[in-house]
DNA sequence: CTTATACATTGATGATGGTCAATATCCGGG
DNA sequence: CCCGGATATTGACCATCATCAATGTATAAG
């Protein structure tokens, strides 16, 4: 498992919200968690800030080294994350891997804050 | 340090954004990070999402320890947590503690990600 | 094929976090 | 004043995490 299916389209219920378990259930409430734990590191909303911020729309790691005064390799750690949370798109051009913001996966969040 | 600043109305700045660094600095980062923190536990969602689902918009501990099959404790310091996070309030009456809802605390977090 | 560059992975370490048992505090009733 | 119930706090234990050094992988250049 690579993605999180909560930020998916994620089409197997048949329409809007479960409205089956009267509150958040365990496991849905783990899933959003695993999100809300990508979020939950400064380095790592920096990187989403930096990328946000690129007027390209993507940047390279040798791009986000520096600004936040880390190792290469923790820089890569957290990019991963953020990858599998379903936040930022990975594309490897040549040497470089570019990432960018998933579209409307920051939207997809805070509509997970709205139907808590 | 009670509660967290960025939640708050924080009228120390002149107007709106900063608008000084190109991107997220560390320390806004490490501020904002605090909240996401808070949310990055599925019980802790959990607990977000009973107190809302309240008819009365309130909840005591009691009622909140068994649903999520937690020793009291643990309930009483996950609570703890999302108080200081800015996301709930405590009012104490008589022998129990009632928790609710910070109205419009979930609605500044997602405008938190909106504003990266 | 060799080398250099950009990035990912592994392993280790120190720090943080979730949980519980035990205990403390606060409040209402008798 | 004493007792019991509801909640908070403390201390400890185990798991997870952030970070780095070292190494591995892949791609481009020569």
């Amino acid at each position: 498992m690579t993605a999180l299916p909560i930020l998916e389209p994620a089409t197997d219920e048949s329409c809007c919200t479960p409205a089956g378990a009267p509150a958040l259930g365990a496991d849905e409430a783990k899933q959003k968690a695993l999100v809300f734990k990508a979020l939950a590191d400064p380095n790592r909303l920096r990187l989403l800030s930096i990328i946000k911020a690129e007027s390209s729309g993507e940047s390279c790691v040798c791009d986000l080294t520096e600004p936040l005064d880390l190792g290469q390799p923790t820089v890569s750690h957290h990019l991963k994350m953020l990858v599998e949370a379903g936040l930022l798109h990975r594309e490897k051009r040549g040497t470089w891997a570019y990432y960018s913001l998933v579209p409307g996966a920051l939207d997809d969040v805070a509509g997970l804050l709205a139907d808590l």
